[in-house]
Order: C-alpha cells, then sequence, then structure tokens
DNA sequence: CGATCGCCGTGACAAAAGTCATCGGCACGC
DNA sequence: GCGTGCCGATGACTTTTGTCACGGCGATCG
C-alpha cells in the first residue's frame, strides 16, 4: 500500500500555488486539509454544485469534463498529482462549472475556500501563483475551443497522436511507437466526437498508411504525412 | 468630441479590478496608463505577441478572437468600457493567446506589466479581484466549448437569439422583437460557424415561422417554440 | 462453462456542416 | 452615374458528423 508513503505535506509542497510558503505555513495548511479517498470513476463534484472548496490532487488523476444531455461528455482538463483543480470558483462565488471524477482511485486534498482566501489575503504571492497557472489552464480551453471551432475530427485525432508520441513516443524501426492509454470512449470524449467516429478515423488513417494499429499500441509510420494533417486547414 | 470629456482616471474607477483602490493609487495608475487610440478594425494585439501589458476600454468595444488558416474566425468575448482585457498573460509571462481587435473607433488605456504586477504585490486585493474577473472569464469560454461540442448551429443560433432578447428585446403585438447588433459575417464568427449556415438557419427558423426577419431586425413570434430548441437534444 | 459486460469495428443511413458560385440590393466615393 | 465593395439569400454539391444496429472479441464472475 504505497500510499501510506505520502503525506498531505509532502503533496502540498509539490503544488505550484503554495510553492512560496514556508515549511511553516506549509504545515498548518497540510493541518487544515482534509484527505478525501475517491474509488475509481467517482464523482468528486458536479457541475452546478456550490463550490465549497477547491482540491489537490495527491494520487491519481481526476478527469474534468462537461456532459451534455444525451449522455456526451467533453473533457476539459486530466490533472495528475501536485495539480490544483477548481482554484477559480472559490474566488467568483459561483458554482462549479463543470464535474470533476476520479479516473482510477485517487486521494485528494479538500482545501475550504475560506482558509484558502485567508491564505492568499496574508500571502500575496500565493494569489499570484494562481492566476500563473489559472493562465495555463485559460490557455488550454482556448486551444481545445480552436480545435472544435476550426478542425475536423481526424485533424483533433491526428494532432492527438502526435502530442502524444511527443511525449511519450518510442523509436523503433518501424516508426514512432506510442501507448494510447485510454479507450476509444474516452478517446473521443477527450476530442468532442463519439467513439464510431474515433474508431473510424483511426482505421482510415491506418488503411492510408500513416499509422498502424494494434490494440492500444500505435506505429507511426509516416511521421511527415501526420504532421501535414496538422498544416492542413488549419 | 465627446472623448475629451472622458479622463483615463474616470475610466479606471469603474473596472473591477481596480475598485479597491484609493483616489490616491487610481490616479498613480492613471498618470502611468498610456491611452491609445484605435481606428475600427484595427488590431490591438495579435495572437502570439508576447504580452507587454494589460488593456482597459475606455471608449468603443473590442472583439477578442482567434483566427484559422483558412479565414475563419472564432470570437471569444466582445469587452466594453470599464472591462479590462488580457490581464491573464501578464501573469504566466507567456504571449497572447488570441488577437483583439477595436469593434469601431475605441480608446484603450495600456498598463505596463511591471506596473501591473508591482500594484499587485502592493494591493493583494486586486489580485483576488482580477481571480473574480478571470473566473467569469473562464466560465465564458467553458460556455463557448459546451456549445460547440454539444450543439449544432441551429441550436447556437436559437440560443443567442433568446439571450439578445431577454438583454434588450422589446415586447411587441407580434412577438419580441430584437435587433441583431451585426452581420451574418460577424454572428457566424460569434457561434463558430459561416456566414452561409447562418443566413440559412435564420430563414428557416422564419419558414418554421418561429421568428420573422426584416433587415436586422428580429421578431421572435413564437418564444414557446424557440425556447424549445434549446432544452432539445442539450 | 456459460452468461454477461465492456470495448471495438463496421455497415447503412440521416442529418448537419461546409464549399463554391451566383444573384440582387444598397451605400459610398469618384 | 457608375464602378466597387459589403451584405444577404440561395441553389447545388461534397464532406463530415452523428446515430442505430449488429457482430465479434476477451475478461470476469457466478
Amino acid at each position: 500500500m504505497p500510499e501510506s508513503t505520502i503525506t498531505p505535506g509532502q503533496t502540498l509542497a509539490k503544488v505550484a500555488i503554495f510553492s512560496v510558503l514556508t515549511d511553516n505555513e506549509l504545515g498548518f495548511l497540510a493541518q487544515r486539509a482534509i484527505p478525501r479517498h475517491y474509488a475509481a470513476g467517482e464523482t468528486v463534484f458536479g457541475e452546478g454544485e456550490p463550490c465549497s472548496g477547491l482540491y489537490v490532487v495527491e494520487q491519481g488523476q481526476v478527469r474534468i469534463f462537461k456532459s451534455s444531455a444525451s449522455g456526451r461528455e467533453q473533457v476539459l482538463s486530466i490533472d495528475g498529482p501536485g495539480s490544483s483543480i477548481a482554484e477559480l470558483p472559490v474566488f467568483d462565488g459561483g458554482s462549479y462549472p463543470a464535474s470533476a471524477a476520479a479516473i482510477g482511485d485517487a486521494t485528494l486534498l479538500f482545501v475550504s475556500k475560506q482558509d484558502f482566501q485567508a491564505l492568499c489575503l496574508a500571502h500575496p504571492q500565493v494569489a499570484l501563483k494562481v492566476l500563473r497557472v489559472v493562465g495555463a489552464r485559460l490557455r488550454r480551453l482556448v486551444g481545445i475551443i480552436e480545435e472544435l471551432s476550426f478542425t475536423t475530427v481526424r485533424h483533433r485525432l491526428a494532432s492527438f497522436l502526435v502530442r502524444l508520441a511527443q511525449k511519450e513516443g518510442k523509436r523503433t524501426a518501424e516508426g514512432v511507437e506510442v501507448t494510447v492509454p485510454v479507450s476509444n470512449q474516452e478517446l473521443a470524449s477527450q476530442i468532442g466526437t463519439v467513439r464510431e467516429l474515433v474508431s473510424r478515423n483511426l482505421s482510415r488513417l491506418q488503411a492510408e498508411g500513416m499509422i498502424k494499429i494494434d490494440g492500444r499500441s500505435v506505429v507511426i509510420c509516416d511521421w511527415k504525412a501526420l504532421e501535414a494533417e496538422l498544416q492542413s486547414a488549419e
């Protein structure tokens, strides 16, 4: 059980927005933060609920997403250990703009609205850090809007593969190999479409010789062609 | 020349993020803020340019948008007098994530990165205000993503009309009358599609008896039906 | 071992989105 | 007055997207 080896204090020290605090202050915060465990798929908070505080991911991953009435979902962000989530609604007093759920089992630290606001007043640099983190978040959202508005599913899929390959691709004789870490269903949620279209478009990319699919492992044979997809009509 | 009747100080006092400053502090800021005039359509800053500071709208309106290689544009936000724009990239040190241009003639106040950061450190409440403003911005972006991801052009158009009507609709015998303040081209940019689809979908709504179009004035005859559009398949 | 469930691929469609081209109106400037 | 440019409408067409339905696989559980 590796989880017993991680303390809230250790987690908090690694969180960007708390990086300016002293050990003393971190300890203080660690005492007031409440650890919460979530089973795989369990909801952390739902869209529209009043915001009571923010969370810091200690273990596992959290999926932030919107869901439609017809059951589709659009992933906004996936956050792992050391990330803070829902810092923003803490401030404008509104409700959570999207839902959050644990991907696998996960442990989060909950910091109440009051504690956090007090902290920000006492330590102006924390607010500045939050602004920096939020800046990155905003960029990501703008990126999603850009992709949804201007590009096709095919394009977004190519883009996803290229990004994945740049992060964790392994060079092989056949080309760059990546392992898609999620199901087609989940991939669809992430690029804003449905299961079937992911499946079809992957097949088509394979038929055109750009990639070779074997289960969840994908070999990018024709890197040039795949990158060319990203240029065309963006 | 009404512009001579507005001073930077008066403008700054009305800006949400500066509302916590004293008159003295506002005066100090007003001295350092640089007024800049823009002709209709003129670019304030372009996507990808390094961020040198933030702007406050004094007169006119500013359009924040993304543009695609193929010439399409997606509007992210339209800001009028008293709004600050580009507060966020000031903090994360990156470039502007989108472009900004004046809609009509406009006057903006430019506040340099240095001045603003110093201000935030001296007055922690300013940073908190910024967070609040940014929260609203983030909500809007998430809303755009939701609409792009889950809904059709027809739906977004209906949604646009309803929102417009709620804000500035006039009751008449025939129904609620609104004046669309922009061209079809611009409307398309705002709801994430192209000119032709706006035109066609408006015609179709008219053919179905929900609305009556006369130039840029639209009468919503069947409010119920239009609202029903918003429910279906969201 | 068989039932069930989640995941994947695919065919057949239907609907929506987007492209291209054309036409008419209106305003503005020369 | 006449070109020029912006705006809107629309027909014809292609591409993309989404839906429904089915069948196949493999894992897991009783």
